[in-house]
Parts: C-alpha cells; structure tokens; sequence
DNA sequence: CCAGGAAATGCTTATGTGTACCGTTATGGC
DNA sequence: GCCATAACGGTACACATAAGCATTTCCTGG
C-alpha cells in the first residue's frame, strides 16, 4: 500500500498536481477495499471517519481526478449510483467485466477476456476499431438462488 | 404498425392497463424510429408534435411502463442521458450490444450472440446465473477514421 | 348509452446526484 | 520562510427524474 501510494504522489507531481492529504486519504479508500464498487456518497462517508473536514466536492473533484490518471474506473449498474472501483493496478487494461444480480444486487468481477476474436470480427466487417469494452451480465447470484429469494 | 399498435393495447388490457392516446402516441415514436436510441426529452418532442398537450411526467411513466412489458430497452452510454430503444420485436430476446464511438458518439447496433459459452462458464465456475447481457464496446467507427478525426 | 369509480394525466414541487462558484487555506519552488 | 497558484470547503445551482395532487379520461355494468 506504501508502494502504490508513493508511486500515487509522483504521479501527481509528473502531471504538475499537488499533494494534498484529501488527495492520499481518498486514495486510501480504494487501497483499503479491494474490488469495491463505491460510490462518491460511500466514499465520503469512509473519508470522513479518517478526515472529518473533507467536502463532498472534493470528493467529486478527485474522483474526477483519479478517473483521468487511470487509477479508478467508472461503473453504471443503472440503479441510479455511479460507483468507481480500483483498476487491476497494471494501468493497461480498463475493461469492465461485471455480474450483477437482479435480486439482491451483488455485483462480481471477472477477469475473462474473450471478447478479441469478436472485436477482430467487427473490426474487419464493420470497419470500427474497438478500443476498449465493457460487459454486464445480469442474473442470480448463488445465494439468493439457495435462499430462493428468485 | 398497426398490428403493433393493436398488439400494444391487447398487452395494455391483459396488465389490467387502460388504453390510452398518449400511450399509443408514445409508442408511435419508437415504431417510426426504429433502432433510433432515444432520450426522455427527444421523446418528448417528438410526441408533442402530434400531442402537444403532453406532459413531460407522462413520457417518464410510460418510458417506465414500456420498459416494463419489454418493448423498450433501457441504454446507458455514460454522456449524462439515460436512453430507450425499442426492442428486436421478437419479445424475448433482451441483449443489449452496442458499438459507441468515442469520436462522433455515434450508436451502432450488433446481433451476434458470442456469450453463450462465457455464461455457462460462469454458471458453472461461480454458481451465478446469467439471464441477460450488456454489452458495450468503445471504440472509433469507420468515418471518424477516414476523416482522421482520431 | 350513460353513470360511477378507478386509473391516468398534467402541472407543480421535491429529490438527489453531480458541477460551478468563490472566498479561504495549503502546497511547493525560490 | 515567502509568495504565486493550485486546491479546498461550503454553498448554491443545474439537471434529470420521481412524487403529490387535483382534474380528466377510460372502461365496465347497468
């Protein structure tokens, strides 16, 4: 985690960004909660107990921020929220690969990539080159299938 | 169309639902527009060119309604606007496949149905049941690479 | 065909996420 | 340590969508 932070503040100064204590303390939400899928509200609730002064702009403002330095990734379920979650950390692949169930609303990551060959495909029928993807599947997770809540 | 249209208001009544002329006016915009990936407010126009009267609740209530018996999809590119399109028509088949281009934001459409083995995998790797599917792929479309605008 | 009751509509207001503004505070190069 | 500038905190605002409520419209059964 001492690792990823500092390499956090030299990204910061390489982009000409400051270092500020808001900045490393939201960071330190997503480090702490791997694989979370939080939304901005969440995330400022979780600063706050560790910051109690932080805005809720500042919040969105780095949000923003960490977005753009490929730190974090946007996620839409549709339920109204957008939430972020911390990338794989390798900073190449951005895909989103995500199970969401309709029932409880669980969500899962996996980490599959099956999709080039059907990228390839579109690519030479259709003449657009895919760049990035992201898949939602949408079901039942195994607990609410043994608690027949489906 | 018509036979839409009639098959619309038989769906309305077996729900218990009235008939109504915003509904089926509604329902006009998509049958005219077919694959068009419409916002609550491109709706909204458009209905009121044939009923200016409407308000915009009703778009937001039938939207809902639609959505609800499966004639329209729910899309969510991410630009701020929630969209609706209507289905293949076939009424059963609800996934969603989109190319969005990053350049232009242009909406394309694809059929093809290569996640049937990933979601058995799943299936049975996770014990999570996949009912349906989304699927969005980011990328440049042909145009916006023969312009060179990427 | 008409009357009564329930559902749907339209208007307005509320909700809730996210952004813009702006005066104040903190960071980092000299 | 000083000073310019970026970043912050608080608030107000913008926007899409939902809720409340009185009025109108639809439908069923006489």
């Amino acid at each position: 985690m001492t690792s990823n932070q500092e390499y956090f503040k030299e990204l910061l100064r390489d982009h000409g960004l400051k270092v500020t204590n808001q900045r490393i303390a939201i960071l330190e939400v997503f480090t702490r909660q791997p694989g979370a899928h939080l939304t901005a509200e969440e995330i400022y609730d979780y600063v706050r107990k560790d910051y109690p002064e932080i805005g809720l702009a500042t919040i969105y403002r780095t949000i923003q921020l960490l977005s753009e330095l490929h730190l974090i990734d946007k996620i839409n379920l549709d339920d109204g929220y957008v939430r972020y979650e911390m990338g794989s950390g390798d900073g190449i692949n951005h895909h989103h690969h995500h199970l969401i169930c309709l029932n409880c609303g669980a969500v899962f990551a996996f980490g599959e990539d099956m999709l080039d060959s059907l990228e390839a495909h579109i690519d030479k029928s259709m003449g657009f080159k895919v760049v990035d993807h992201e898949v939602k599947l949408l079901g039942y997770c195994r607990k609410c299938q043994e608690d027949n809540d489906v």
